[in-house]
DNA sequence: TGCGACCAAGTTGTCTGACAAGCTGACGAT
DNA sequence: ATCGTCAGCTTGTCAGACAACTTGGTCGCA
């Protein structure tokens, strides 16, 4: 056992982090409805064993997700149209097996279009980058390493090919996401050959369709891509998420 | 003039959130990269003139955001991946035009796909909440009411359609990041029956195919709807974001 | 020379107390 | 019935103290 696997120090959770939890649990269970006042400071401090200065801590992250509205001498409110100035996957440390489905679902929808995009504006320096990302996991592959990063490349570069910054940035934040899981299939021991192996397969049909300006079969191969990566985590996509001519491919 | 227009109250800005808008400013202009130490909170309450109490509000506020990492002891440092737990559209009162034309292509991506799902998977119970929406919107127009949110009601039907929680979640964040433009077009005097009529008759044939479970014309009337949509404030989105054979439609 | 233990200095995390600024509802005067 | 006043409560901010933790430097020992 090397010093590799030692890395990680466990800290315990602030008690701000915990106190915005607990009522975010809340106002998610309707136990504190929009337009609701929250017990005021003082008080929830006594209820949670905390100061005051952690509750106004928890509530200053409350308030940053645009869950919760103070006014000076009112108090904290639920906001009535709750202001999700951010969209967000998950809380907590992984979701559950439905959850984990349609999120496959919604990447199938949005990585396909993009892929599609992607084939129709890629530029030759776009399908570079691809291409060095393709050889960095073949690397990996081949000598045993963590292709991870490289996996994420590849489905960067494809959002990038679509020269639209926002689809760029969305599948940054959902890959980003996922990289964790990625990883571990890229560095889980004796199985660092078959899944990725796989993925790879996948990739290459991807690149193969953008780099040909097929769009139809770009959005196909990447639609089939999301449907094979979200077997091997053990969830089958339906199918009725494509269409025939998406079936002519799977 | 009436007691509408004195609605509002102007209230000064809290200090820990002016303090947070500064520093994000920083780290979004370069001045404190990925992985840097912010200056100890002492160091910034001397600098901004504010309690250390405030500056640990702000830094709960971008924590929040996944912008910042603290650790206890050694500071607070720019989130080295930007750990993104949100996804955000703009910051600030409005888009560049740039912007707003990648993110109506973003929309047309995802409304499509949504619309196309909802086609395959519409229940009965479905195309009545639709068809409520629509009636509304048919009403505002006869009336010349604020149809703005049933025309939000419509959108959140149609990805309620697709029985996928997370596309429904996605459509809501984005169409309640636009509700206040869509509100204008329903409410602009002079206007009120220009616009929104045009985009009823979009919303209608939207409905038709998800009612009659053609997927595909679905998906086309989505893209023509969210074109013409972005046409409507003068951004045109180009030809190569959809295939030929929605052309056909145009 | 290299490694481990120890410690000082600095930093975040939490608590406490005080006061300012603001809100709300009740009460009294007109 | 309406308006003004005020008490009580609440959020916002400041200040100080101490706990918990990190980091880098120094010293001792093999």
């Amino acid at each position: 056992m090397g010093t590799k696997e030692l890395k990680k120090v466990v800290r315990r959770p602030r008690l701000s982090e915990a106190i915005c939890l607990a009522l975010e649990g809340r106002i998610a269970r309707g136990e504190l409805k929009p337009g609701e006042r929250l017990p005021a400071e003082k008080v929830l401090g006594e209820a949670f064993g905390v100061s005051r200065a952690v509750v106004r801590e928890a509530v200053a992250r409350l308030k940053a997700d645009g869950r919760v509205e103070t006014r000076q001498g009112a108090g904290a409110f639920v906001s009535r149209v709750p202001k999700c100035l951010n969209f967000r996957f998950w809380q907590g440390d992984s979701p559950a097996p439905d959850e984990l489905r349609e999120i496959f679902e919604l990447r199938a929808m949005i990585e396909s279009s993009i892929a599609e995009l992607a084939a129709r504006r890629r530029l030759p320096e776009d399908l570079v980058v691809m291409r060095r990302s393709l050889l960095a996991m073949d690397d990996a592959l081949a000598n045993g390493n963590d292709g991870s990063e490289a996996d994420d490349d590849f489905h960067l570069a494809t959002a990038a090919a679509t020269h639209n910054g926002y689809a760029h940035r969305l599948l940054e934040f959902m890959g980003r996401r996922f990289s964790d899981s990625r990883r571990l299939a890229w560095t889980l021991p004796g199985r660092t050959g078959d899944l990725p192996q796989a993925a790879q397969v996948e990739h290459r049909a991807i690149y193969a369709a953008i780099a040909a300006g097929d769009a139809e079969r770009a959005r196909c191969e990447a639609h089939a891509h999301l449907r094979c990566a979200a077997l091997r985590v053990g969830i089958v996509l339906s199918d009725d998420l494509i269409s025939e001519s998406a079936g002519d491919f799977a």
